[in-house]
DNA sequence: TCGCTTGTTGATACTCGGTCTCAATAATAT
DNA sequence: ATATTATTGAGACCGAGTATCAACAAGCGA
């Protein structure tokens, strides 16, 4: 669903520091941290402040808009995704995305059986990227 | 592999304070903070200190025997091993762990095209766990 | 359109997880 | 035993994220 229109619905008030973070968020890399969304956000709102930031943030998150993931600098934030998965490079922090993870069932019933809610899901695959990896030939593993 | 043996077969010398660490793990939770691995460290070797907790960890981490999950209160060590996966709680922040996800395989084949060397990978599931679930009871979705 | 109510904002002080520095120490090789 | 050098511990430091609170403005009803 459209964030703005979620904001809505739930009875939150559309402000121009959320519409500045939604823009931000819509326009900029699909991986953005809240430092970012606070700089190309002061684009459309020159105000705009970095507690506004965060706690837009925390609560598109709270409903489930988005996700935070680990990253060097803190958090960076995905827009959540059907089939919207990582690979995270251990060695030089780069983020590659893939779709199409073809898995999204067999969980499902795990969460079932714990009678858990299913917001999303986020599959992270770890290891080293091609880059890094021939970096690193010839050490032991 | 045995985290000891990693890592002095890595060439990492085997110290008290990294000692202290593998115990802490070792003993503690599943899902382990920083903090707690400190605390938990210092009843084996009481001089312990922030520093090599934290140098430690970074270590593990990158050897592939631990990977770190965002938490409330900074991140959580979990040990890497097959088929370990989450669920994580939006409500109360709660994890909880299953296994056997069955899926570990056809995002491989993603991670192979991209020339990605794995060494490991974590499916987060995330939404509200039960008790969570019931108290919302009533809101708009 | 005009207020009124109250959710939201912005500035800033603050918290605290995590890193950096560097002299002192101790694990390994010889 | 000695030399080499990775590692440690203490504490200063950094910076992401939060708390506070008076001022503001979104939305609603009249």
């Amino acid at each position: 669903m459209d964030m703005l229109t979620l904001l809505r619905q739930r009875g939150h008030r559309i402000t121009r520091p959320r519409l500045a973070v939604l823009q931000a968020l819509a326009e900029g890399p699909a991986h953005i941290s809240a430092a970012e969304v606070l700089s190309e956000g002061r684009r459309t709102h020159p105000g705009l402040s970095k507690a506004s930031v965060y706690r837009t943030l925390q609560l598109l998150e709270t409903l489930g808009a988005l996700r935070g993931i680990p990253s060097p600098e803190g958090r960076s934030f995905v827009r959540v995704a059907p089939g919207h998965h990582h690979l995270l490079c251990q060695g030089c922090g780069e983020v590659r995305d893939f779709s199409g993870c073809g898995l999204c069932d067999s969980w499902r019933e795990v969460a079932d059986e714990e009678r858990f809610f299913v917001a999303g899901h986020l599959l992270e695959v770890f290891g080293l990227c091609s880059g890094c990896r021939s970096k690193r030939e010839g050490e032991t593993s």
